[in-house]
DNA sequence: ACTATTTCCTGGATGC
DNA sequence: TGCATCCAGGAAATAG
């Protein structure tokens, strides 16, 4: 489950593979789940660009891109080259007739030379970067070619993820980033919130990159409840929950991050960060501080550790 | 303007 | 072994 930490680690690992590699061919799956934006949008905008910069911004990784020439349509929804015969066909029928004719007048004449391709893995997405051997992967929704002569697969399963692309105007994400805010707008995010702390931690218009995970082990750091209101949580709780917000996440970023089900980094290799959880993922075993079980709760629908002891 | 709840998805774990 | 059921979770949609 990719939260900060683990989108940081893979936009990292993305950088050093793909920074400076011309997009040659798009092909989309057929499922339109995994696409925010219109398939042939997204295909006429990836074709022929650049990637200048790989980059996190809460929990979505960022592709800048440069065009390099106006794009060739029709290619670009076509599959990869060399890949039609070993993909399965129900995959290779996946063109996007209609929805081309009807983009190409509109979003070539919108297009800019600089644009970016934005990336959510939601639970189980993945990137890889691949030879085009290399078997197709079930649940694969997007490859591209690249100029290196490897691919960029975009993998998910539970199609939680989600790919759009953004023009000129840029990628405008919501919230602040956690590692960036300075105390004064931390605190000010909370106030007059009746929600629980832990639901305000997970609101991504307010604090973007953090999830279930962290969202644990920083209200355990910061011996706070996860039930606690918002807007109950005194100044000085508060500056030891944003303390404990950016020491987990730069932990956890140093660590690789956490891989709990599958979650690998864009060299398939797994963070280590798991092994310091505290609370999350361990309902009935002892606090590593006071020995008290801990405790599993429900909170906005989420898992919510914590130790009824050390967090009041 | 907020807040709470429901929905989307599949694979792995569990239970009978 | 097989089959049904439940659970994981981010964020958008819906309801209050």
């Amino acid at each position: 489950m990719p939260e900060l930490p683990e989108v940081e680690t893979i936009a990292r690992g993305l950088a050093k593979r793909v920074t400076g590699d011309v997009i040659e061919s798009v092909w989309l799956g057929q499922k339109r789940e995994p696409l925010k934006s219109p398939a042939a949008e997204i295909a006429m905008v990836l074709d022929q660009s650049r990637i200048t910069e790989v980059r996190r911004m809460g929990k979505h990784i960022v592709f800048d891109l440069d065009r390099v020439q106006h794009a060739r349509v029709a290619r670009a929804l076509l599959p990869a080259n060399g890949q039609g015969t070993k993909r399965k066909q129900k995959k290779s029928k996946a063109t996007l007739s209609t929805a081309h004719r009807e983009a190409t007048g509109s979003v070539r004449s919108t297009l800019a030379s600089k644009a970016q391709w934005i990336v959510h893995l939601g639970m189980t997405g993945r990137l890889q970067v691949c030879d085009p051997q290399t078997e197709i992967a079930k649940h694969t929704h997007a490859i591209l070619k690249l100029s290196s002569g490897r691919e960029l697969r975009f993998v998910d399963p539970r199609r939680f993820g989600r790919l759009s692309v953004a023009s000129a105007a840029g990628f405008d994400a919501t919230g602040v980033e956690p590692l960036e805010v300075d105390l004064e707008r931390f605190v000010e995010l909370f106030r007059g919130r009746k929600t629980p702390i832990k639901s305000a931690l997970l609101n991504q218009k307010l604090l973007r990159g953090v999830g279930n995970i962290y969202a644990d082990e920083s209200l355990f750091r910061a011996g706070i409840r996860p039930r606690r209101r918002a807007s109950s949580i005194t100044h000085e709780q508060l500056r030891k929950l944003h303390q404990s917000i950016q020491e987990v996440l730069k932990e956890a970023i140093a660590l690789g991050g956490s891989s709990v089900s599958d979650y690998v980094n864009a060299d398939g290799e797994e963070g280590f960060f798991q092994l310091q959880h505290r609370v999350y993922g361990r309902e009935g075993e002892p606090c590593l501080a006071c020995k008290t079980p801990i405790k599993r709760v429900v909170i906005a629908g989420r898992s919510s550790h914590y130790c009824p002891k050390c967090q009041k």
